[in-house]
DNA sequence: ATTATTAATTTTGCATTCAAAATGCAATGG
DNA sequence: CCATTGCATTTTGAATGCAAAATTAATAAT
């Protein structure tokens, strides 16, 4: 008997199921911002009832990747300017909080994890290969959630994470925005392989507030 | 026609009340933590039919306030001092920056109410008037929270005020802590008055981190 | 032609129903 | 007597059904 066989045997909800699947649509654009939602059209796509769709629909709801008006039905949210400039400090803040603790109860294994996505990242950033660099980075403020020893935390930046990350497909950076980013990333490196909390909260809250001028820029040169 | 006639006549769905109706008996101990939820008693309970009731459970889950498992349903979430533990750093964290916020936006007017809860709260201090208190309390950290111009940051703190609110009505508070708090709050106050957002953001983040010390005392005070 | 009004259709919100899974209990065997 | 198996009951998960609300289309009036 292998041992892998004898791991619980792992069931999902459809509504589970849905609200994974619904959320990862939106955050990559497959259901475009401001576009409402058929609730017929999605329980046809999935091939289940309108019962566990709803249900899904109330969660994301309350992750703020949908909108719910009574009796009219459910709205892919805008994601506006405004809307990032509040969710960027929020997440700035969690993640801060995130580096501080895990500088307190991060194993080396763990940091020499993160320095391997680190690396990785450097490669992919030489490359110029943005989904690649994208990648590292998110397992490397990943790894660092995890450190924190805090489900807390982690759920309530994971919903957040969506907003912030849908942003990454509408904003493209610049070139020195990449390199600033790639700089700070060393930072962020010599910080926790120092166990400099307090050094690695600043930076990440800095990191994410420098983050959202990049959407800034963006826009702007969109708009002109 | 008086103003408030004129306001839209807020129509809510089921779902959205009984997400309201049972956080509240979760918060308030009506729903004792770990006790099982069978759908069918509580939705007789309000009179309505498993599904609303079913929608809101999702939502609840995902706020930490039950735990559901896949065909075995829902149970209070235990507040153990391990979840406030986690809890309350990170309550620590929004509060901070929620203060921070406050400071940049704050006005005048908004100050001013801000003091004259302060004052009933002393003198629901002075009287050990421990209900006033909380009340007087509580409106002080929503005013902060409503200054800072976040709705982002207000939805956050909102799903995990119930968490930290529970550990109220388990936790009783020794005179020398009440008196502590107190004094902290003489400092809050002074550091909104003085726009101090970076004062104020350490002040709150302390804050929070005594409100967990008082909960391990007074858990420790009911082992020994 | 454009707006107002009304009827038809669609869509949502919730209740009900049905199947699958879990729980409790009695019977059986060690 | 206790543990295990099989069965009845309870409870959950999801589909279906139905009424109310909203949207769209069609008609009438200015």
């Amino acid at each position: 008997m292998s041992s892998s066989a004898v791991l619980p045997i792992r069931r999902r909800s459809l509504h589970d199921e849905l609200v994974d699947r619904l959320r990862l649509m939106i955050v990559e654009g497959d259901l475009a911002p401001g576009s409402k939602i058929f609730e017929k059209e999605l329980s046809d796509l999935f091939a289940v009832s309108r019962t566990p769709l709803r249900e899904a629909l109330k969660v994301l709801a309350r992750e703020g990747l949908i909108e719910l008006s009574p009796n009219r039905g459910a709205t892919v949210a805008e994601l506006t300017l405004a809307d990032l400039e509040e969710a960027f400090p929020v997440m700035g803040a969690l993640e801060a909080l995130s580096g501080e603790l895990a500088c307190r109860s991060i194993t080396d294994r763990e940091v020499a994890q993160v320095r391997r996505y680190h690396e990785a990242m450097l490669e992919a950033y030489a490359k110029r290969n943005m989904p690649n660099y994208f990648k590292h980075n998110q397992a490397i403020h990943q790894a660092i959630l995890e450190a924190a020893r805090n489900p807390t935390l982690e759920q309530m930046q994971n919903a957040l994470a969506g907003r912030v990350r849908r942003a990454r497909y509408m904003a493209n950076m610049s070139e020195d925005r990449w390199a600033k980013a790639v700089a700070e990333h060393e930072s962020i490196l010599a910080a926790l392989e120092a166990r400099n909390g307090e050094g690695l909260a600043q930076i990440l809250k800095a990191h994410l507030a420098n983050k959202l001028e990049t959407v800034r820029e963006h826009l702007a040169a969109l708009q002109a």
